[in-house]
DNA sequence: CACTTGGCAA
DNA sequence: TTATATGCCAAGTG
């Protein structure tokens, strides 16, 4: 959403404006009766998109408060959980007038709360809901529509057409307001000079009023900035050709581009409503200019966006010819998918580049939508991303699908300097590295001339969801970039840090919907379900005596929830997926790795063995399952995924969720015919973390997803194997999880992984190198994965700890150089806990 | 020189 | 409102 000036005039502007906010305004409405039902019933997923509901409401009721019946709302909301026709449930529609051919039309308006029905079995209800989407979540998404080419009346147009009603006339002035002053201005660099560009000279005419932007207006040598605005012919894409989309051997040129997955439905949507969806063309009108100065940038755009006409910027790199061409193209094998290819004919859609952002999930292909756009603009570029290890992998990905050269692209991390030689290249780097304000380096310093001398043609920018706005400010005023990409696979607010994105990079242009992804194969289709796991009676005792900072250990820990996970685990191992666990907490992450014997990552595992880890993951059959901490969030390129589980969700954020799911959503391994991929939450049954869960599942739910709850799961107890089966193993559980939490409290959690190790544990540190054949790393790995099978029941902590030792001290012998340091360093460590311990004993 | 460690930031 | 993870840099070590 934007800024708007009344934000920083009212005190308490939430309360005054229509706050927008996901849950309230766009709801896919999934049959609440499945949810409940679903346990037992199977898996049936409910029908896709079985209704779109838009909700203006929020404005409507500040408009009109009268409209604010407690008693309906209340009536409504008890009604909620029992049907989907709720909507309807608080008023008679009987008066509406039907138009003569309802049936053919999809939607259904409802004139007081402004709720828009979607009936999901009109073929041509998937372009619809395109169009819905498109236009939903009024603000933001009004501004986003309107800024890929929609007009106002368009989209009340085709909304009226859709609809088996007139359209109410509020909403009509609804989207009246909210579209008159949004995407009526760009700035435009058009022949290295900046100007403030718009199709209705009275806007312009109305912001050269204003004292700031008239300033900045360049002063011609004749005129005192006052001279008439220059007119020429609106941009047209003409023959601009995205790399890779097979356009080449088409006929027509332009507004063809959907063309490709252009169906049955399509043509019947046209044919009801009279325009294609997007791309409304621009042709015989013109457009009115006045230049400014390149210094004024942006005061202007600040200014623009406080008098409410925020600018949309545009780059005509076709028309630039002072900074150098980048001769790079995708490689001819290289073939975007049609809606990648989509995405960009939003950005390229006027043949200019377009500054914004496109959300596609993880998996969807983000990189390549850039590398793409980088290919279309082919200017220099410099990309961004959040960690060293996205880093290198932009860099090998732009190898892999376009032609550019070693010398075109270069790195620029802590520990990498390059420049490219040439004209142009490309750079990447990360955000810290090029918005660091404490002391640099004085490499570092010689790079960042490099890169703030030079005007760069394209900058992309990866994640954009995770960088905080002031981070962005200063990357943005330090390096000068004629259009800016956005790429985040979630563009979900859970907190302020986005909301000025749209000021910042620009509108959002394209989201893909990720059901559709899933339905034409393009992601993993997922079942989501949440597990509720008992507490044990002990543990529950404890967690309603300690504190909260305790209580989330205590609910981690629960036995039941390692049984459900060991569980989940086996089955699906069996099934031959591929396993992620996480856990947000470090300490829990380590127990139930260990207790199961497999392999796990944390902030505190060192790159190499991170990387040591994954191989195994990816490539050896006998490593199905690894356990992540928050690492897994991002950076790390898990791509062989199709199981992921959850312990400990707590705290979740939205986006948190979407990202994980987004692992497991890279394109099918799996040939099931129904799911092909799993998502798992395990709860503690009754205590806190079913409110945590319940808040972060509304996203899946928000995306469309079938959710499941499993109160129960068939053929746990009678696991062979299953940890914690006897009570006295649990009550051991219990107390070191008490005693281990606070004398370790302060300790760093590589000691603790030290201490408390159990039997026969394979953690990341034992697991060693199957390096030269034959090798005596190979022979212990052998040794440890055997192990798995068979003989876990090793009841006394003692024994296990004096077994591991003598574990750890074979193994040192045979370990690999590298990690026989870390090794010294370890016990050097315990010893000195250990002392650190006693001495506190003693006093 | 290669590598690790601690401090700091967001 | 946490805890965790990350990145950059300088200083220390063999």
């Amino acid at each position: 959403m934007l800024k708007r000036p009344s934000d920083a005039i009212e005190p308490t502007p939430a309360t005054k404006r229509p706050r927008i906010d996901q849950d309230a305004d766009y709801d896919v409405d999934i049959d609440e009766s499945d949810r409940e039902s679903s346990a037992a019933a199977d898996a049936n997923l409910v029908p896709r998109g079985a209704t779109l509901k838009i909700t203006f409401n929020r404005k409507f009721n500040e408009t009109r408060p009268e409209k604010e019946d407690g008693g309906a709302v209340s009536d409504r909301r008890r009604q909620q959980n029992q049907l989907v026709s709720y909507i309807f449930n608080d008023s008679d529609f009987s008066f509406l007038n039907l138009k003569p051919d309802h049936t053919s039309r999809p939607l259904w308006i409802s004139p007081d709360e402004g709720n828009i029905i979607l009936e999901a079995f009109s073929p041509i209800a998937e372009q619809a809901q395109d169009f819905l989407v498109a236009i939903s979540e009024p603000v933001s998404r009004l501004y986003a529509a309107v800024s890929v080419g929609l007009k106002t009346s368009d989209i009340i147009e085709v909304l009226n057409r859709l609809s088996k009603v007139p359209v109410p006339e509020s909403i009509v002035n609804f989207i009246r307001e909210r579209t008159v002053s949004y995407g009526k201005v760009k700035l435009v660099l058009k022949h290295n000079k900046y100007y403030v560009e718009s199709n209705h000279p009275d806007t312009l005419q109305m912001l050269l009023k204003d004292h700031i932007i008239s300033a900045s207006r360049k002063k011609l040598s004749d005129t005192t900035g006052s001279g008439p605005l220059t007119i020429s012919k609106a941009p047209q894409r003409g023959n601009l050709v995205i790399p890779g989309t097979k356009e080449v051997d088409k006929s027509k040129d332009d507004k063809s581009t959907d063309a490709a997955n252009k169906s049955t439905g399509t043509d019947l949507f046209t044919a009801v409503i009279g325009v294609e969806n997007d791309e409304i063309d621009e042709e015989d009108e013109n457009v009115h200019a006045f230049e400014i100065d390149d210094s004024k940038i942006d005061d202007v755009k600040k200014r623009c966006n406080d008098l409410d006409y925020p600018m949309l910027e545009e780059y005509d790199f076709r028309n630039d010819t002072i900074n150098a061409n980048l001769d790079i193209d995708l490689k001819p094998a290289t073939v975007i998918r049609p809606y990648q290819e989509k995405s960009l004919s939003k950005m390229f859609g006027n043949g200019r580049a377009r500054s914004g952002i496109i959300v596609l999930p993880c998996g969807a292909g983000k990189t390549l939508v850039g590398i793409t756009a980088a290919c279309t603009i082919k200017k220099s570029c410099l990309v961004l991303c959040t960690s060293s290890v996205s880093v290198m992998q932009w860099r090998s990905q732009f190898i892999q699908w376009s032609n550019v050269t070693d010398k075109q692209i270069a790195v620029f991390t802590a520990d990498q300097k390059e420049k490219f030689s040439g004209e142009s290249g490309i750079v990447v780097s990360t955000y810290s590295m090029v918005a660091n304000t404490h002391n640099r380096s004085h490499e570092s310093k010689k790079m960042m001339d490099f890169l703030t001398s030079r005007e760069w043609g394209f900058i992309l920018l990866d994640e954009v969801h995770v960088v905080p706005a002031a981070m962005f400010r200063r990357v943005l005023t330090a390096i000068k970039a004629h259009s800016k990409l956005g790429l985040t696979a979630t563009l979900v607010r859970e907190d302020d840090k986005i909301t000025d994105l749209n000021y910042m990079i620009g509108p959002k242009l394209y989201e893909a919907n990720w059901q559709d992804l899933a339905a034409k194969g393009h992601i993993a289709n997922v079942q989501c379900a949440e597990v509720w796991c008992p507490m044990t009676p002990e543990f529950y005792r404890e967690y309603l005596r300690e504190q909260s900072r305790k209580r989330m250990l205590l609910y981690c820990m629960n036995p039941r929830k390692f049984q459900a996970c060991q569980f989940l685990i086996q089955y699906h191992e069996k099934r031959g997926d591929k396993i992620i666990v996480f856990s947000d907490n470090v300490y829990a992450l380590e127990a139930y790795a260990k207790k199961l014997r497999k392999l796990y990552i944390h902030g505190g595992t060192p790159q190499i063995e991170r990387m040591r880890i994954l191989q195994y993951f990816q490539h050896d059959p006998k490593v199905n399952t690894i356990f992540l901490s928050k690492v897994g969030d991002t950076s790390i390129d898990l791509p062989e995924a199709t199981c992921l589980i959850q312990i400990s969700s707590h705290f979740g954020s939205r986006r948190q969720e979407a990202q994980r799911l987004g692992r497991i959503l890279r394109a099918k391994r799996r040939n099931d015919a129904g799911f092909n991929a799993f998502f798992y939450s395990l709860v503690s049954k009754d205590t806190q973390e079913m409110y945590y869960s319940t808040k972060r599942q509304q996203f899946l739910i928000d995306q469309g997803y079938a959710f499941k709850v499993i109160t129960h799961l068939d053929g746990l107890d009678s696991l062979p194997d299953l940890v914690y089966k006897t009570r006295d193993e649990q009550i051991e559980l219990l107390t070191s999880v008490i005693s281990t939490h606070e004398s370790d409290a302060e300790l760093g959690s590589d000691v603790r992984a030290g201490e408390g190790d159990l039997a026969g544990t394979v953690t990341s540190k034992d697991f060693g190198f199957p390096t030269k054949s034959g090798g005596p790393g190979a022979k212990r790995t052998t040794g440890s994965l055997s192990a798995l099978s068979g003989g876990q029941h090793m009841s006394y902590m003692e024994q296990n700890k004096s077994a591991n030792k003598k574990l750890a001290k074979e193994a040192a012998v045979n370990r690999h150089k590298l990690f026989q340091k870390r090794d010294r360093d370890q016990a050097q460590a315990k010893k000195e806990a250990k002392k650190a311990a006693t001495g506190a004993t003693n006093m």
